[in-house]
DNA sequence: GTAGCACCTGGAGTAAACTCCAGGTCAAGA
DNA sequence: TCTTGACCTGGAGTTTACTCCAGGTGCTAC
């Protein structure tokens, strides 16, 4: 497969597929002899896992040092797992964080929704309770 | 509340809450006589809810567009609730992509924890079968 | 009233993750 | 063979969201 293939398989831009080459972020993709990208399934493989791991905002740095220990082989085993589950921790952590806000901005279009929401709205409120009172 | 003092509250530094005052992400803040900052309830909610959105992942220039709306007051509480809804669809979406991310992760983890997961092992054990199949 | 520390502003610098570009190769069609 | 369009590399530029800094001001304690 060339790069603009799989650009446009993946939604990625050919840039990126060769940065993310370039940094290690994906191992060497196989070449014809003249030296052009022949993209096989094992570097689709990548890129897919790349692209969804990305997407969830797991840093670059960390996958790149995914790849560089699987590519010292079975004895980087348990570090390849640890790194993994270190993702994950944080992963866990930021979609919590996520639901937190998530909670929140409900709430406040459920508030919105019911036109009572508006420190302005409240204010007003306040201000015509008080004007009664007094009249 | 001085600047150091909301700083530590919510372990923002000092520069970034100014910085998020002279954006627009916030309110101006209120100011001594001298022109120090003195942040009130008010100003603590805005930042508290900064913080927030921000740790979510939510685009700051999407934020300052909900301040600006709000600060123009109750005509434009339409545009603000649209406004919510759209960085909450975001924020499901993105979610979704994590949840993705995270089954994944759990997938190749466990994978690992049965020692079954690299590559590696699997092309090792095939060659094994082949030489065994020779022999 | 002056030393010293926190605070001020405007602007420059930084980190992460792309994105673009110049100048040069490769390869398929006329 | 020549043209043309996709691809190549190394390096510079961009965007987002801060972070740092220089030069100056505001309080508080001596």
């Amino acid at each position: 497969m060339t790069i603009a293939e799989v650009s446009q398989k993946y939604d990625i831009s050919a840039d990126t597929l060769r940065y993310y080459e370039r940094i290690g972020l994906i191992p060497p993709v196989p070449r014809t002899p003249g030296g052009i990208r022949d993209y096989d399934e094992e570097s689709c493989g990548w890129i897919e896992l790349m692209k969804c791991m990305r997407k969830a905002g797991v840093q670059i740095e960390a996958l790149i040092e995914y790849v560089a220990l699987f590519q010292k082989g079975d004895v980087t085993i348990d570090a390849r797992k640890e790194l993994l589950m270190e993702q994950r921790n944080q992963l866990v952590d930021r979609m919590a964080e996520m639901q937190e806000s998530l909670d929140r901005l409900n709430d406040k279009i459920e508030r919105y929704e019911q036109g009572l929401m508006t420190k302005e709205k409240l204010l007003q409120r306040m201000k015509q309770e008080r004007e009664k009172g007094q009249s």
